[in-house]
DNA sequence: GCCGTTTTCGGCCCGACTGTTTTCAGTCG
């Protein structure tokens, strides 16, 4: 791991923040670039600062000579003096106050001047008494805002996205795996069950080395401090803050331990009453009758032995699986490498980093058939949506990119912008020469959930449009859904026949509980990364995850399908 | 602060929404 890379992207991003509260132009969004570049660059910056010193570094895009010499102070004294000294004149948590939607850096000063306000703990506690409203700059209304944005934010606080750690907890499995010493690993807890956000890494191996294996395990781990440390149990603080343990069992307890340690808790619950109606007891120690131990070396034996069906740890949040299971009556899940294309893609003809090109290059090396191009259209102006002259031009560049990428089908799409009142931001006839239209509401969340409903009804019953994107507009740990009818979505996008979508990225919307409403009143689903990056296609695992949780089948979702047969189905 | 080039400095994604003002600043996407 690039240590180095990281912990710069992370001082980068907190310059940017005390240049931006200075009101300083420019140069917060030339930390913001580098920030970004860090965090994706494939080598380590001390490596290419050993190798090929300050004019290495220099040649890193977005690093002059400026940022380089930061780095190079960094790399020898550990600190830039010239965000210490910020940091002394204004020790304020500024990232964590940022995360509150509608606070920016001109806020957060206003409120460290007159409040001294250093932390979320201290905004809310000011708010609650009423002392925001009062400042320049807030007002009555803000302050319940605020209030709202800042209880929203607590829900979710000390959980990571999925996406952000589940490839770590992949590799830290991986590497106990290959190190010979365990026999058996698995990461267990929400991250097995693929929550869309989870707390911690815990991970449950078998070994006959518990020393050799716990102590490989504390040296593979960059971390801050160990939290506990027992004979069969350590954890650990991580370097990026949050908790990774490691737990060995023996062998003959490992199926019911890993069932123990995945949870759900709910789940658990009503698994140990079942099994102690029929004369078990089940926990983490093991599966007993009376005192005899019943080896279960896996799950599925677990399961097996109280009579029930294998429950897939997606479903095990007591939703009605324990009874399915039991009834032999559980859906065989979307498997994880069920969809054969992506149909939401953007790229930097709007606000994707990479050409259709690349996209198209990278998609292919993923093993899908096809991709649909679905840039933002004309009221994105942020993203420099197309209107209807530059979706001929996009749709003509397809073309040419088609003849010099084979192998991979590049499908003609936008991401159409809803408006207040439910019409579209492109004409019809230009809809109808694309293969797959889109919609999605991007403005005026704050609508009353009637009128926020009859708006996107009226855009899912135009003709042309096929997919409804991000139909509540939630982004996890970021913002709440918007107010919507979600059963009326789903009633008239049965009668229309437009397909719903569960996205991968951060958005995870719908979310696994709509997906299954969705799906039980027979609407289609489509399962998309949302791209805007090459490295972005990996989201569509978490979206298949998101949708598993709903109980979603293969037959579900239309992207599992050829593009010939996707294509029929369409509108 | 970086980039690109016109090698010395101008341009950098920018319009809409919200809540505050009473004409606009701050934030967001």
């Amino acid at each position: 791991m690039q240590i180095k890379n990281k912990e710069l992207s992370y001082l980068f991003s907190q310059l940017a923040l005390y240049f931006e509260i200075q009101g300083v132009p420019f140069k917060p969004q030339a930390f913001l670039k580098v920030k970004e570049t860090l965090e994706t660059l494939k080598e380590d910056v001390e490596k290419i600062y050993q190798k090929e010193g300050f004019g290495g570094l220099e040649n890193i895009p977005g690093v002059g000579k400026g940022i380089a010499g930061k780095i190079e102070e960094y790399l020898k004294t550990g600190e830039i003096q010239e965000l210490q000294v910020y940091r002394k004149k204004m020790p304020v948590n500024i990232e964590e106050l940022t995360l509150v939607e509608g606070i920016g850096p001109k806020m957060i000063k206003e409120l460290w001047e007159h409040l001294k306000i250093k932390n979320l703990e201290e905004f809310e506690r000011a708010a609650k008494k009423g002392k925001i409203a009062k400042l320049p700059l807030f007002g009555e209304k803000k302050q319940q805002n605020i209030l709202e944005a800042i209880s929203f934010l607590k829900k979710s606080q000390g959980r990571q996205l999925l996406a952000n750690i589940y490839p770590i907890a992949k590799r830290y499995e991986e590497e106990l795996k290959e190190s010979g010493l365990v026999k058996q690993a698995v990461v267990v807890g929400s991250l097995r069950r693929m929550k869309e956000t989870v707390k911690d890494i815990d991970i449950l191996v078998t070994t006959k080395e518990p020393k050799k294996a716990m102590d490989f395990f504390v040296d593979m781990i960059p971390h801050e401090k160990v939290l506990s440390k027992g004979k069969t149990r350590i954890c650990l603080q991580s370097y990026e803050g949050f908790d990774v343990g490691i737990r060995v069992v023996v062998q003959e307890v490992f199926g019911a331990a890993s069932w123990y340690f995945t949870g759900s808790k709910e789940h658990n619950v009503k698994i140990e009453a079942l099994a102690k109606k029929k004369g078990f007891t089940l926990s983490e120690r093991g599966l007993y009758k009376g005192k005899t131990l019943i080896p279960c070396a896996t799950e599925e034996e677990v399961y097996k032995a109280l009579g029930m069906q294998y429950t897939e740890p997606e479903l095990r949040e007591d939703q009605g699986e324990v009874e399915a299971a039991l009834q032999r009556n559980l859906p065989t899940l979307i498997p994880y490498d069920a969809l054969k294309g992506d149909l939401q893609v953007q790229t930097n003809w709007t606000d994707g980093k990479h050409s259709i090109e690349e996209m198209a290059k990278e998609a292919k090396k993923q093993g899908l058939e096809y991709i649909v191009i679905t840039d933002h259209t004309t009221d994105l102006s942020i993203a420099r949506g197309l209107d209807e002259k530059k979706l001929l031009l996009h749709a003509k560049e397809i073309d040419k990119v088609q003849k010099k990428v084979p192998g991979i089908k590049i499908l003609k799409g936008a991401e159409v912008n809803i408006r207040k009142d439910g019409a579209l931001d492109i004409a019809n006839e230009a809809l109808s020469k694309l293969d797959v239209v889109g919609v999605s509401v991007h403005s005026y969340f704050k609508m009353s959930k009637k009128d926020m409903t009859e708006r996107i009804v009226r855009a899912i019953k135009n003709p042309h449009v096929d997919i409804l994107f991000h139909p509540t507009g939630r982004v996890v740990k970021k913002r709440d859904a918007y107010q919507v009818d979600i059963d009326k979505i789903i009633e008239v996008a049965k009668k229309t026949g437009t397909v719903l979508e569960v996205n991968g990225s951060s958005r995870m919307d719908l979310k696994d509980v709509y997906a299954a409403k969705a799906v039980q009143a027979g609407v289609k689903l489509v399962i998309d990364s949302d791209a805007h990056h090459k490295d972005h296609f990996q989201f569509l695992k978490y979206g298949i995850a998101q949708a598993r949780r709903g109980w979603v089948k293969e037959s579900d979702v239309i992207n599992t399908l050829s593009e010939k047969q996707l294509l029929t189905l369409l509108k």
